[in-house]
DNA sequence: TTGTAGGCGTTATCAC
DNA sequence: GTGATAACGCCTACAA
């Protein structure tokens, strides 16, 4: 059916070793044969099976990603396009190719990682997303297959190659921040309390909030799914307060949105009534009215080291793990200011 | 090193075809080998290697995806996760992997798209978008490769399995409910004029106000980048004519985002000084305040049907090429009001 | 420097 | 029903 090197072999005179030498830039050939299958490949249009590669190599160029589930709305944030254009960023570099698995339940997910590991489909793992006891980072483990996780692992985080933002100190800082501004009552809106990321982050505020002496109150934190229900019900929750926040502390960028929307529905102005901090700084976050003060965490970056990261572990498998902490800085815009009257 | 259908044949005691054809379920096995193989398999944790059955099987249960290019803007829309989860909703009903190809420039994506191809990585293709003229597209019609479009083909769309929306039906419905609304003086935000939607519905557009008697302006057509600059720009544009427009069909809910927030900044009102009707009614469309009236163009089905299309053609390639109209549907929130005055 | 031969893990085609 | 055996397309000792 399509070229092989036999065919190649053939027309250039030599034997299919060789053709397969030239292609691996194998430095004893002579130039002259070079030349000459080269221009084999060329007039036949060849191009190397892939699978028949990987099969002789045990080795696919190829690594998967693990998103979350897709029924969930963490699904839809731009945070994931983003991190994926730094993972390919690299991947092609190096001529690697993307896999990717998504599923709309956790078991389909699973089964799809199974599949990637067992059938040898992929060389390495992206973990796109890090949540307490997970699964799959288990069954990985177990199976010493090589992967990186974006974000910190909830156990063994030593013995796993991560990259993850300092979120303990990121939330501290920006808590402190709007402390600064003359907040004393910060409120936190949380997602999903299984994912790593939240956890750092309540501790991180928690921390400031002990620093700054102010009392910490439980009924300030809130954790709601994305999005207009949950930013709706947050955002009520915290207004119906007797002592309502003058200030929130919001986990992500998608999730400000909905805040903002509920708060603008209910006739609060931002940040006049009441200040807004997220994180993120997704592409869209500017774009909102009043425009997101967010904290860039620098997605491209956690994508990009992740997947150099994963080419490490394969290349050199006896590396130690280690973790790459990515820098992060505040993008002040429109959501805060210092408390009225101050 | 991993357990191969040979270890598995000499546990059960049978020849390795044997196992082959339990695994592909043959009908003449008998039930108690069947049986003993599958505990073989079990207790020895057998999966089969997929680089291996490909080779054998010339079929890799496997789709690639062509994105635009990551350095692209739209990359970051969140069309792309939906119509991604449409796909891989029935890729994983067929038990069929995703394969991405993105890259930074045209030249790259191409090029992956012909790694992707040749090195026979997947069994067929999915185009996420549709171009004027476009390259890649070429090169799967000559290759004869599996391939199906989201969107309308520029040329040979009769020999191309395409899925698309009426976007001339709905641009043209779309603008005759502005005018319903009193409207008369209507702007047309465009993106790239390269993509085929973006000619579709600015024809759409057109028809509706010709056939109104309306006159056709060419300074009320704007085509720009999405997001902050391109929406600034645009309306900038507008809004300096002798006779600004009073209402705006936006081509995408992204752009319209940049839209709504540089008259915000402007101290524009949406809707009492100026409409807004965009298209795609993303997740996030609702967030904005005033939350987008916009067209749900069912993204998940146009991923769904795509893929579908795409297995079709992969399992019956004689079948000829058809195209699949999904419907649209228009979600009315707050960015629309009459003309003001009537 | 190049050719020969065997193997990577499956499936498919014969036989029996 | 089941077992040999030859592909599938490429890589890599080993030999020459």
């Amino acid at each position: 059916m399509s070229v092989t090197i036999k065919d190649v072999a053939k027309l250039a005179d030599v034997a299919p070793s060789t053709v397969s030498r030239v292609i691996a830039n194998n430095p004893r050939i002579s130039e002259k044969t070079k030349r000459k299958v080269k221009e084999a490949m060329d007039y036949l249009g060849y191009h190397p099976n892939f699978n028949a590669r990987s099969l002789a190599n045990r080795s696919t160029q190829a690594i998967g990603l693990v998103m979350p589930s897709s029924a969930d709305k963490a699904f839809q944030n731009p945070f994931f396009p983003e991190v994926i254009r730094g993972i390919s960023t690299i991947a092609h570099e190096q001529e690697y190719a993307l896999y990717m698995s998504t599923g709309n339940t956790e078991d389909e997910i699973f089964e799809g990682v199974v599949r990637m590991v067992q059938g040898r489909r992929v060389d390495g793992i992206v973990m796109l997303y890090s949540r307490v006891d997970d699964r799959i980072m288990c069954y990985l483990q177990e199976q010493k297959f090589p992967f990186t996780v974006i974000g910190k692992p909830f156990k063994n985080a030593e013995s796993i190659t991560h990259i993850d933002n300092d979120n303990f100190k990121a939330a501290q800082e920006m808590t402190e921040y709007l402390i600064s501004l003359g907040h004393e009552r910060i409120g936190f809106v949380g997602g999903n309390l299984n994912l790593v990321v939240t956890i750092d982050r309540l501790l991180g505020y928690e921390k400031a909030i002990r620093n700054a002496g102010l009392p910490y109150k439980d009924e300030y934190i809130v954790h709601e799914e994305f999005l207009k229900e949950g930013g709706q019900e947050a955002v009520k929750e915290l207004l119906a307060l007797k002592d309502p926040p003058s200030a929130l502390l919001v986990i992500d960028d998608v999730m400000s949105f909905g805040v903002l929307s509920t708060l603008n529905e209910l006739g609060v102005s931002v940040p006049d009534d009441i200040s807004l901090l997220s994180f993120n700084n997704v592409m869209l976050s500017e774009l909102s009215s009043p425009s997101l003060t967010s904290v860039d965490i620098n997605i491209f970056k956690l994508g990009y080291e992740a997947a150099k990261g994963l080419l490490e572990c394969i290349q050199c498998p006896e590396k130690e793990a280690k973790r790459v902490v990515v820098p992060f800085q505040l993008i002040e815009r429109q959501t805060c200011s210092k408390v009225s009257g101050k």
